[in-house]
DNA sequence: CTAAAATGTAAGATATTCTTACCAGATGTA
DNA sequence: TACATCTGGTAAGAATATCTTACATTTTAG
């Protein structure tokens, strides 16, 4: 049936795929500054091939995320509800103050264009 | 002379190996742990095999060491010290989905630009 | 010194990764 | 709409790495 083609777990492809978008690079972008081919990249993200400790270490850095986050180590986390609730936390700490500030009116902004008029139980 | 085998920078090879000795285990233990033979621990710490994602996470787990220290990264520190930092997590939380994505782009394009190489194959 | 355990390494078998190419979806433009 | 471009997924044979077993060397303990 099945001929030697394992299919990961993936969760690391998976968050590797969310850094990059995060980091607005594209696939070939990332192939380049790893010296790799852009279907590798594919491949890492779709889970289909390995990555190893050095490529981590550089998309790591390239995205700047940590490697806790990537691997999947459980770290103090703030809410479990949508994936990217996680990345996007991780993602504020890295903000200078001017742009946190900045962002916090953004979210109050986004709040109060849908729910005007609640109450908040 | 040398016909296409590669002899990797290692370092983390160096560092597994003496996180092993640390935990007071032998590379055929640390194999059983791994569902790897003997060699294969062997190679990685001599820096003749590579190790993937999910094997280094593995392995930091039984050790007891960091990710960071074994990839041999500047102690990295995401200082959760900004009290506005748990503001905007709890905030997140409360997101729906859409805003969560839009969001997420307005964080990416708050941080201060990356290189750009170009792309695709 | 000897025995046992641990580690290093070789070689063919097996599996993965690379490389190139093509395809489809998305996006922007005239 | 039609067209060009960018992006990402996947296929297939070639290239390379890893596995598995066996044996050699080193280390440790008695």
């Amino acid at each position: 049936m099945n001929d030697s083609i394992q299919k990961r777990s993936n969760s690391i492809g998976v968050r590797l795929k969310e850094a990059r978008k995060l980091a607005g690079l594209s696939q070939g972008q990332v192939a380049n500054m790893l010296g790799l081919h852009r279907p590798s990249v594919s491949e890492i993200e779709s889970g289909n091939r390995r990555v190893s400790a050095e490529e981590l270490h550089r998309l790591c850095d390239i995205y700047d995320v940590s490697l806790d986050w990537v691997v999947g180590k459980a770290s103090g986390s703030i809410s479990p509800d949508d994936p990217r609730l996680e990345l996007a936390a991780r993602e504020l700490s890295k903000l200078n103050p001017d742009d946190l500030n900045r962002l916090l009116h953004v979210i109050a902004a986004m709040r109060s264009d849908k729910d005007s008029g609640e109450g908040n139980t």
